[in-house]
RNA sequence: GGGCCUAUAGCUCAGCAUGGAUAGAGUGUUGGACUUCUAAUCCAAUGGUCAAGGGAUCGAAGCCCUUUGGGCCCA
């Protein structure tokens, strides 16, 4: 509520208004007012212009005067402005009451979308032959983001991440261990899946090119990880989950967490896809060609002049979409559960517990993270895929948008950065490769930041004891990176530069950090905790009801945001409030004032607005240091 | 050849879903503010035929059509 609720009161009033008018059907807005216009503003004389025959500005002027004779308990008044707007005023008095009051409580912002229902949050997903760069950072951010936005909307997210570790990528580092003889354990000081990616997966495919006896091998291996009974397959198993392990660790340092692990192999192993495989022919989704170029597959129909899309070879052997069917339908929870479940043999950091699934016995029980909604996120590259097994999915399922694929751009690497890099584009940013060994690893990202901010913070604070430092640190560099990765459009391509990244100034993190060190650091010197007991009607500087205003729309913009599946929209009310609050802080003298009421209201929204920042920075996974 | 995305200030981007008031930030450049609740900050100046053309509308950065540049996917 809180902001909403004076917006809900217009809407109704004027609704009232509109009904005694005989009119219907009209579908108006009443939405925060651009600075300098009021509190409220609607555009309905605008959308009655033509059924009433008169301007905008003559409705405005009576439906304003109609107004006067509403109820009201928040609104103080209305105005009609001369362009054809309606505008009204809040009544700051009550509604800052409601707002600060609200604002501390810890369900503050939360919304009622998801009804309590399960919903599926699939990210990462990255092969687990290598490590993490900057590119897979954008989308575990989006994904992790997204799911915070939904838990806060009442959905009960399950965040799951596939492990491809049955494909071409996997075999080619098995194929570098076991016929190249490279090393099973990494250099000193060399995390396990920077050395697989860095080192024996990129060295492995340039070996391809000059030996051509390999690709017979390689094959051999991916057939043998697919039948997953043999020693290679066992020895790969091995590598691949201490890779995981390794991957696990950049996204927990990130603060990133998950529910349960998928394996593909597994999934291939399972006998999910003849299950699936039965359901689809008796569904007469895809059909047995008996002549044509398809001749002898199974196909999918392609709808309208798309081509058809083989499901099945007619040697009988399934294409690579056939392994994202059955995954994607056990996801809605629409076949059988074949899997048991146990807990990864590494405890999870923090309160999630992280699952796994197995086709062994297990003592544990069995778990289920289906849910009635699904949103895979991954690059738009892989949009004709998903788009696919999104038409698939909605024959199963006949809800709305039950199978959703939340596509983003990539991210590429700015000229400058390749070069550094080794590479040379001729003054052009260029898609990153891990073939070539072309990309920036997230670790060593957040190593950067990390010197970088413990300088910073060193310089700061002299005196602080390293811990402290290390601490405010990480959250400032963690911060710093989530941002960079959400603030934008997911429709954007972010062309990473490892300079131009890495700033601690202007729209970023640091800078909304630093607005709740400034917060706590007011309170702290106060030495008080502030009552909400005040008189509200001395906060009536612009100022402070513009700091009120940003801090009673949080509910607003996490409905915005989890509704149209957009984390960037929180990225942008965060900045919104911290510039807010740097305007007020600047101007506004909170402490030793003569005036001790207005000094108590004043820290009760300073109270308010660090309460308010905690909650908003939270749903983008960034914690905020109490010092900088 | 087909499909998806994109074009707004020197640079990086909001705004576009749901058309309406003076198109906003950051960064850059120039100047100013630390004996003050932390300058990772603030203030001011600078900077825009919203890619081009057409259409519907009382009204378009936004909707429709065409063209062009850039990116990606498929063939």
């Amino acid at each position: 509520m809180s902001f909403k609720s004076i917006i809900d009161e217009i809407e109704n009033n004027l609704k009232k208004i509109l009904d005694d008018l005989f009119v219907s059907d009209i579908s108006f807005s009443v939405e925060t007012a651009k600075s300098g216009f009021g509190d409220i503003s609607s555009n309905v004389s605008f959308l009655l212009a033509k059924q009433l025959k008169k301007s905008p500005k003559d409705i405005a002027l009576m439906l304003s005067e109609k107004y006067d004779f509403c109820q009201s308990t928040l609104v103080s008044k209305s105005e009609p402005h001369p362009s054809g707007y309606l505008n009204f005023y809040a009544n700051w008095n009550k509604l800052s009451q409601l707002i600060l009051s609200e604002s501390l409580l810890d369900e503050f912002g939360s919304i009622d979308i998801g009804k309590n229902s399960a919903i599926v949050v699939e990210h990462t997903s990255v092969n687990p032959n290598k490590a993490l760069h900057i590119g897979h950072v954008r989308n575990i951010v989006i994904g992790d983001i997204l799911s915070r936005i939904l838990e806060k909307s009442n959905y009960k997210v399950n965040i799951l991440n596939y492990v491809d570790d049955s494909g071409l990528q996997v075999a080619d580092i098995i194929v570098g261990f076991e016929h190249l003889g490279f090393a099973q354990d990494p250099p000193p000081g060399k995390k396990f899946d920077h050395y697989c990616g860095d080192d024996v997966y990129v060295k492995t495919t340039e070996k391809y090119e000059s030996d051509s006896s390999l690709q017979e091998i390689r094959k051999n291996t991916l057939k043998e990880l697919e039948k997953g009974t043999s020693e290679t397959a066992l020895f790969a198993d091995k590598i691949t989950k201490r890779v995981l392990y390794a991957q696990l660790e950049t996204c927990w340092n990130l603060g990133i967490y998950y529910d349960c692990l998928n394996f593909e192999s597994q999934i291939i192993r399972s006998g999910l896809w003849s299950k699936i495989f039965e359901k689809l022919k008796e569904m007469n989704i895809i059909k047995f060609e008996k002549d044509g170029k398809n001749v002898g597959c199974w196909v999918i129909r392609g709808e309208g002049n798309e081509e058809d899309k083989v499901i099945v070879r007619s040697n009988g052997t399934a294409t690579y979409i056939a392994k994202d069917i059955p995954y994607a339908a056990w996801k809605l929870g629409l076949l059988e559960d074949p899997f048991n479940y146990q807990r990864f043999e590494i405890p999870q950091p923090g309160n999630r517990i992280l699952w796994q699934t197995t086709l062994e016995n297990s003592l544990e029980s069995k778990q289920n993270f289906s849910g009635q909604k699904v949103i895979t996120v991954i690059d738009s590259r892989q949009a004709r895929l998903q788009k696919i097994i999104t038409s698939l999915m909605t024959k199963f399922k006949s809800v709305d948008d039950a199978y959703i694929h939340l596509g983003y751009e990539s991210v590429t690497l700015s000229a400058d950065t390749a070069k550094t890099l080794g590479m040379d584009t001729d003054g052009k940013q260029t898609q990153m490769s891990g073939r070539k060994g072309l990309y920036v690893n997230a670790d060593s990202v957040y190593d950067l930041l990390k010197n970088k901010t413990v300088e910073e913070t060193k310089k700061r604070h002299s005196d602080m004891m390293d811990s402290e430092i290390e601490t405010i640190s990480h959250q400032v560099s963690v911060g710093t990176l989530r941002y960079e990765m959400i603030k934008q459009d997911l429709d954007k391509v972010i062309t990473f530069d490892l300079k131009k990244s890495l700033s601690l100034e202007g729209d970023t993190a640091p800078y909304i950090q630093y607005t709740h060190a400034r917060a706590v650091r007011i309170l702290e010197k106060s030495k008080k905790t502030p009552s909400i007991d005040i008189d509200f009607s001395l906060l009536n500087e612009k100022l402070e009801l513009d700091l009120i205003r940003t801090i009673g729309i949080f509910d607003i913009q996490v409905r915005d945001a989890a509704m149209n599946l957009s984390p960037k929209v929180i990225a942008k009310y965060c900045h919104d409030l911290a510039v807010v609050f740097n305007s007020f802080y600047e101007r506004v003298k909170v402490l030793d004032l003569d005036d001790k009421k207005l000094e108590n209201a004043r820290l009760c929204l300073v109270n308010s607005f660090k309460s308010t920042i905690e909650k908003s920075l939270g749903l983008l996974g960034i914690i905020a240091p109490d010092k900088m």
